[in-house]
DNA sequence: CCACATGGTCAACCATGTTGTCGATTCTAC
DNA sequence: GTAGAATCGACAACATGGTTGACCATGTGG
């Protein structure tokens, strides 16, 4: 069931381990991260919310990210495990569950008897098409509560904190639970 | 292995399915959540980088929103899993992976023979407490780059638009492949 | 032609989740 | 006071998604 979290003391969060209020931030550093992730999960959270609506119940945040590393011309699993940082054979695994679901489809490659290319199919373009519409809507959300202003300035501070490379890695699932 | 992650396609992300450019955002917003997620994911990195120098590196990110469901004044399993939104037994688990590595301690309850006790050993106190020093040194980091006022900025930006309840949740790390 | 690199798969294992069940204990309502 | 309900912790079975390691088939470059 695992129903909801529970609200009782969900705001002791951190107040154990508090730092002694230096000169600079006066030891609320850790909201930063967390507020970071509530944005982040909030967004995610809406995207699968309306997803759902749409016909793609079964879509997971995790799968979006394979159909990208998929990519438009398709891609082998050797490749789409570099692109989100795995081992081929965690790769492999993914994308099984993309076949399963229908989004993608596998192919051997004719110019190389050991490729097999996995490419999306109708159904997984639809939903990477509809997933950009949406995160467009909400940002325009986010653009009529705080003022487009801010939310651009948001995105460049972040661009300014966050290097290239990390901002677009597509490895989001794994990393959380890393050894 | 799992070296890296392949630096080659990795700017193509969204660019298939990408909607056509309403009058707001241009059809970027599928940038945002790349951002909030690349924030939160430099700062965490970055806090075990340290951790892992300064005595704990078999701590994970996991680990530590646990030990905060744990609290100062201790928790059953039960209640951990409400607070990190799962169910009892992977509380347990959880637990006993805090148990392995010295971060946490069970004891029998004396006022109800039912539920084990679990709290943190002084070990994990020190873990949250450094972890709450590096976040602010973190942030201060931020601040220095950024300017203090855009970092109050883009905190209070985030504290409007993510609901409360879910910024300080503590299911961070379930929910990313949540079925 | 052969050595080597690459791609896919199988197998074993680990970490984390999920249900469902169960015995033990406590709480509650009568 | 006691019967029934609720709660706690544990065990078992299973799913998912990671990891290695091993292996075979194929391509490639000396």
């Amino acid at each position: 069931m695992v129903d909801h979290v529970a609200k009782e003391n969900v705001n002791q969060v951190v107040d154990i381990g508090k730092a002694e209020s230096g000169p600079e931030g006066g030891g609320r550093g850790y909201e930063l991260p967390l507020l970071l992730f509530g944005g982040f999960r909030t967004l995610i959270d809406r995207l699968h919310a309306r997803l759902a609506t749409e016909g793609h119940p079964d879509l997971r945040p995790a799968h979006g990210f394979a159909m990208q590393a998929v990519g438009a011309r398709g891609a082998t699993a050797s490749e789409i495990g570099r692109r989100l940082g795995v081992s081929k054979q965690a790769a492999g695994k993914t994308v099984d569950r993309l076949l399963a679901l229908g989004y993608a489809e596998r192919a051997d490659d004719p110019a190389d008897a050991r490729r097999k290319l996995v490419h999306l199919t109708p159904r997984g373009y639809e939903a990477l098409a509809r997933s950009a519409a949406i995160f467009d809507e909400l940002r325009a959300e986010w653009a009529a509560t705080l003022g487009a202003d801010r939310v651009r300035d948001l995105e460049a501070a972040l661009r300014n904190v966050v290097p290239a490379e990390t901002a677009f890695r597509l490895d989001a699932t794994s990393w959380l639970g890393a050894p």
